[in-house]
DNA sequence: GAGTAAACGAGACGGTACGTCTGGTCTTAAG
DNA sequence: CTTAAGACCAGACGTACCGTCTCGTTTACTC
């Protein structure tokens, strides 16, 4: 429907192409990094041509935010009514995501940023990138301020909470510990911060923050 | 003390060389961002020879973390007796550090990562880069925690608060906003940090945590 | 014939790069021989990337001996009937490139062997580059014999004669001369050459070897 | 004699040191050729400083033509009486000379020209080297004309001939089978080309020229 | 024996070219 | 119009190695 004449015109898109791509790129970012991955070693492994492949990708940094984006998968914030529980599940699916980048091309994993450093890199250099992954991160902002709110209006979370800082309280940390610290970001990290906010935000009444 | 006999035989080195080269590096780094950062051109601009240029520094990547630990400096936690405002001052003082990187070859600042991506990235890169800023940041951190305790000692503060992540809470937001979300970190970002970790964070007959 | 479809795949080769490129690389040998001949200077001269200069010529030696063996061009030995006159010739053809090459970046030209020693070093240096020296200087080596062996059948030269030997004893001296002695090698030089091996050399009945 | 008080003063000489420094250099060029002739190096071997180096051989260069003079060696023309046969000795201990040379780096030793090109190059980029290399040279033909004289007077060769030439062609030969052609310089090709020169060079009544 | 001159060891330094790597564009022919 | 193939441009990187320089040390001769 979208394009009837205009656009139908020559060749069709080959629509293997991408996945071919994306896992030949994936591949090299496992196995050695950043560095690792290099458009002709991807052209080749994929079985395409370079033309092809800065086509659909205008720059090896969008390729591997691509790459990334697939990887990282969508993060949504639960709402089973518990908000503790909620908030840990959310901050510990988006430590696991950052861990798996973590891996890539640094098989222990500890200490080095691994990817994440250099695909934040990326987004640094091209605003394209930037913008679109501020943008995610937004939305998933966005999602979880509506967790937070629903929490003052049903579950006794204090009202004059700062819902800003507490979410960046709680995702800051892990991303500060995997691109800077190097300290572990696991689950019990994740409770460990959840705890933390939590401490002493519920109006006595209704809900004790601690034991 | 270091090197009585052992080290003294030979040319000694040009005490003056590090601080040349570290001065161009940083006006390429300044004007440019760190694709402006060309060995070539540092080295001509310092009156340098390459070769001395990778005898101190093996890497274009150490010299940049070299450039990047001269303009963050030191950050000492002061002690006044007020662990609100000496907090305060600490994250300020830090956000303050890495906006400076973050202006460079990025005249308006905003949204942009800029520099401190990089620099992750390079200290992702090389295991011994990586190892020496985890350390910087371990001390700094401990230093950190060691004011916690005096507070706990003196200012009143609940002893049963988890230092460790509450000091993650101030630091790791304001690289969060630094790297991925682009968002401001000044100083009245700092004080609504400093605020959300100290609220009920002290025992009620001692301070008061909020008004 | 060569090449019907497997290389007729992709952008086919600029051929007036060839030209430019021996052309900027002329220029610098010739103006102050083998140490001015760089290549960065050579890619920018010919307006080509580094990397088309690598593609063609693996190494910079390569490109020297591209370049002489354009300058030395072919040697053809005449055959008019007189060997005296055809030998003369063709060495003191042989001279003269020589000669060529002995002037670059070596104005007044007297003792110094100038390139020709850089070039045989080359051929030294690479087995590739000596098996193709050697392989043309065979070929020169044939076509000579075989005039001789037609001076043998038809001009009266001594059918006991070593042609191997006396080839050599024809051009070995005018390289000795160039790269060794620093001696003349000009047309007089080569008939004081020719006249030395075809005394008595001749059959008596059919031809004098000397006045 | 030579130095009364001038050059009395200071640390004298360490007389040992070039015998070191040139044992560590022909180690070197040995094993790998002129390509692993390397200063550093040499220097450390020899348990030397540079400065040393350098203060005895101004240059690499004439570090490796010191090496191999000593190598090469003095090759005096003898005289038994018998010019064919002085001729052939004096032929092939210089292809001998030559032929040590050719081995370095180049175990085999067929086909390239080994270290004798990268000396004439040496030769050619240094006035001072070549000037000393062309006066050697220029005394040995001395006294290989010198013997042809005796040849003339004594030994029945002809007066008319060309001695000047008759060297180069003996000694030409061999230098274009070491540096051109990679062809084999031994005794019986210096055999072939004292046979070919002295053929028909006597007078008719003393001597014949073959058998 | 003190002074001095030069050789020496160690290693930093300047200079410069090399060959490599890699990102991204362009030019063909084929589909 | 897309794809494959591969030549091409651009430019930085890190390396290699030569020859110089700057120290401090050692070894003689000289006064």
């Amino acid at each position: 429907m979208t394009q009837n004449t205009a656009s139908r015109r020559g060749r069709p898109r080959d629509a293997d192409v991408d996945r071919r791509v994306l896992d030949a790129a994936w591949d090299l970012l496992h196995g050695g990094g950043y560095a690792a991955l290099n458009m002709d070693e991807v052209a080749e492994r994929a079985g395409v041509a370079k033309t092809t492949l800065y086509r659909r990708w205008p720059t090896k940094d969008h390729l591997a935010i691509a790459v990334a984006a697939r990887i990282l998968g969508e993060v949504p914030i639960p709402d089973t009514g518990d908000v503790r529980r909620d908030l840990t599940d959310f901050i510990a699916a988006q430590a696991a995501s950052l861990g798996r980048l973590r891996l890539a091309g640094n098989p222990d994993g500890a200490g080095s940023a691994g990817l994440v450093a250099e695909l934040a890199a990326a987004a640094a250099r091209h605003p394209d990138i930037g913008a679109l992954v501020r943008g995610l991160f937004a939305r998933r902002h966005d999602l979880a301020r509506a967790r937070l709110r629903r929490a003052s209006e049903r579950e006794g979370l204090r009202r004059d909470i700062d819902h800003e800082v507490m979410i960046d309280q709680l995702v800051g940390p892990v991303w500060y510990q995997i691109l800077v610290t190097g300290g572990p970001a696991d689950r019990s990290y994740a409770e460990r911060l959840v705890e933390a906010v939590l401490d002493g935000a519920f109006t006595p009444s209704t809900q004790r923050s601690k034991s």
